[in-house]
DNA sequence: TTGAATAAATAACATATATCATATATGTTA
DNA sequence: TAACATATATGATATATGTTATTTATTCAA
């Protein structure tokens, strides 16, 4: 552990991972991978739990729709949309694990 | 476990942690800070490593430099990078178990 | 059928930032 | 001085972002 990291191996992924990442680069985006681990939610929904306008919101998800990262069905009036992409699910959960409110980074010498 | 996370603690972070994502959200980025958790590199050994144009290079460390990400130090004619933000390490880290060679295709493969 | 009321998506801008390729400049040592 | 390692600059092009307006899709009421 601790090192499970090999340049070559992680070369050939860094495309892919650090387009995934890109992906995430931006707080709502961010907001929205988040909030649909928690499940399904559709536009209105996310837009109760992240602040942001709607018309940004319809943006974002359609970027990530494009990426093929969430996908959205309709029901009625409403777009529900869930996470599309275990790899974007994994990353989301690496992503908790390294900063959420449990294992949050610990600022342990952040200063430097 | 498994579901740490609750959006508004998450979105209290969102913007630092999308921005952290933002610098890893270009394959030579990623692939300078993978490097680099392997211990202290010059440039001329990242060039080695990774496969890019020492002025790609220099502009990238130097965009990790400003976000105090990594530091450098001179000895003589080269200057030796090293991660210099925690948050960083453990991103990288979490990005290994989540990507990397050991767990890449499966979901679970965690041990932390 | 029309038309309002919602939900969501898209359009149309201005501006900022990123990227790539290449050129040049700096600092260090011999 | 030259050489080498690293840093910065430049210009072209692309993508991202924020703001505001408009459009489509669906439901329901008259």
């Amino acid at each position: 552990m601790t090192k499970p990291l090999n340049i070559k191996d992680l070369k050939a992924r860094a495309e892919g991972v650090s387009a995934l990442l890109k992906e995430l680069s931006h707080p709502n985006r961010l907001l929205i991978a988040c909030a649909l681990t928690e499940g399904e939610m559709n536009v209105s929904q996310l837009e109760a739990e992240i602040d942001v306008p709607q018309p940004h919101l319809s943006r974002d998800l359609a970027r990530l729709r494009d990426a093929k990262l969430v996908k959205g069905r309709r029901e009625s009036k409403n777009v529900y949309y869930t996470l599309a992409d275990n790899r974007l699910s994994n990353l989301i959960d690496a992503l908790c694990n390294a900063f959420g409110p449990n294992s949050t980074a610990k600022p342990k010498g952040r200063k430097k």
